[in-house]
DNA sequence: TTGTTTTTTGCAAAGGTTTGCGGTAATGTT
DNA sequence: AACATTACCGCAAACCTTTGCAAAAAACAA
């Protein structure tokens, strides 16, 4: 295991002092052209690569940024990571990631984690059982910036970004009243849930506006199972012209009753989900969505954090729009 | 911004020196033990948190896992992500994910970044386009170890760590055989991947023995339209009793074909997959897969990993094992 | 009491970098 | 020639922790 080169053998070996090293590295002004040159090339051939943590000891602050998320498969979080990681990677941060599994205390093991690693900056998408908002207050208070995406709880204390939850409603309500269909089995998650709300409250309230004469079901599944075994409950007992999923997981359940019940689409049912966009495209044909971007969520969390790094402090919400995306199948 | 305590704040308010206090909170047997509960007592008050920065430049080792893949998001390494992150955590490890977006260039960077964060080991699923592999010896030699998994190099001089491709390929075969099917449409991927090969030596390898008289046609697809195209002409041309699929971009291809030629499953053709296991999942009836576990991958990988940085560094091909899930496709 | 051992604590260096400020030499001005 | 600028460069402190070694204090033995 060689030792790795530092500044001190650069300016030993030039005879010059660590400082003006340090300075020529990085094209400071007070350096004469050639010494610059010189140290370079120097730097190059010894293959020097400054030590991060010499660096974040320092100027106490590092190009971390912390990620803490529920879990990492399944269907949304990787794409989110992936985009955020895309954008970080271009403003020269990297992503320490980190699994709360669902448990406010791992979340807060964790968030000590980014602290103890001077996090540049956090971002959270908490558990549903995340109550207690002090650590992250007191992460904030330490010069940590926290921004909430996804999951974000009630206070306005935090910047928080997430999907344009009710656009997504109503885009979806929309789209199946402009395709004519008046019978719809709406399938949703968890009424607990606020994203579920949301999606629910412009979904209905767009129907009872624009077609109050349609026959809307609102179903509520937790999981994928539940979706399954509930549509095809419901397929059994009325018939509806569309299945609408508020999210890909009920989607995937609500497919498969589609597919026992060997329905054609969009002949014989519709089907709309507001999705992420891979699910969709596992059917034939394949099914229209609307969508919402976890690599864009990802993208954008990443402005807001970065300003809020900046001192340049916003807070409120922030909402990533959401598309509809037209394969045909409604 | 509340400055953050330090060891040297615990050590004025006692009128103790900074050592004795390091030492303390440690649990060093030479500190009084009522002078430990002194210090451990102020030190919860204060909420001191010690400066990963200082240790990591001191000790000059980090808790910090570099994970380079070529994306995150798709069908695998999110999986593989979640179950390294979980086993990490577990040991007090933290993961750095950086994507390397299948370009060598960026790999190479990645790799750099790992090296400044003196990160305590290194996990590589390495781009297809990676052949030099200077970069990782440099690595290595900076006393970072760095071990492949999923897409390894040729080279013996790494650790690798993979799923046990020869295996699944036969359990596919095998399978295939006992359920009496004998006109086989097999699916594979870019030929020019070594998972690809091996995994179809094995199949190949295993009907020629056991089950010569079957007729088994092979193809090969790049993505997922390929896969669907290429089924669906398949099944144009000729009659099969199976499908096989050699991994899940390949079978939702294939799958799309299937509903749109609205076949049953498993009357009028039987599918298997070697999967991760979501998508088998989404459809009715679920596909029956040999289980290639991503989130195993992850914790084995650690494993060997860990080994290397205990010094006990072994080298050679770690595999693990794959498994049938039977769920009736075939 | 004196000397010896054990227990407990502190000193100081080291790890690599950044940065304010002061210093020297070269150049320009009158 | 004397002075004022400007262009370069180095000193030294600071960031916070760990750790070998020495020192002080306490306990014990004789």
């Amino acid at each position: 295991m060689k030792s790795r080169s530092t500044l001190k053998h650069i300016a030993e070996h030039l005879h010059l002092s660590i400082s003006t090293v340090s300075r020529a590295l990085k094209d400071h002004p007070d350096i004469a052209v050639h010494t610059k040159q010189k140290v370079k090339e120097l730097a190059e051939l010894l293959e020097y690569e400054p030590n991060a943590f010499a660096i974040q000891l320092r100027t106490n602050a590092s190009r971390i940024i912390g990620v803490i998320v529920p879990e990492i498969s399944g269907y949304f979080y990787h794409s989110f990571i992936a985009g955020l990681e895309d954008e970080a990677r271009s403003w020269g941060y990297s992503l320490m990631i980190l699994q709360s599994g669902n448990d406010p205390e791992t979340e807060a093991a964790n968030l000590r984690l980014c602290r103890m690693n001077r996090a540049a900056g956090i971002l959270v998408a908490s558990t549903s059982g995340t109550t207690d908002l002090t650590p992250f207050e007191r992460t904030d208070e330490a010069g940590i910036p926290v921004v909430f995406f996804d999951k974000v709880p009630e206070s306005r204390q935090f910047p928080k970004v997430s999907m344009a939850d009710a656009e997504a409603g109503f885009l979806g309500a929309d789209t199946l009243i402009r395709k004519g269909r008046e019978r719809i089995l709406a399938l949703f998650g968890d009424h607990a849930l606020s994203i579920t709300r949301k999606r629910l409250k412009a979904f209905q309230g767009t129907f009872q506006r624009h077609a109050p004469n349609s026959r809307v079901t609102i179903r509520h599944a937790r999981s994928q199972q539940e979706a399954h075994q509930m549509t095809f409950e419901a397929l059994g007992m009325e018939s509806y012209d569309a299945i609408f999923a508020m999210s890909d997981e009920i989607l995937a359940g609500a497919m498969k009753a589609v597919q026992q019940k060997r329905l054609r689409i969009p002949e014989d049912i519709g089907v709309l989900a507001i999705s992420t966009g891979l699910i969709p495209g596992l059917y034939e044909p394949e099914i229209s969505f609307i969508e919402t971007s976890g690599e864009m969520l990802g993208k954008r969390s990443f402005e807001i954090l970065h300003k809020c790094m900046s001192k340049a402090a916003p807070v409120g919400e922030f909402l990533v729009p959401s598309t509809l995306i037209e394969k045909g199948s409604v």
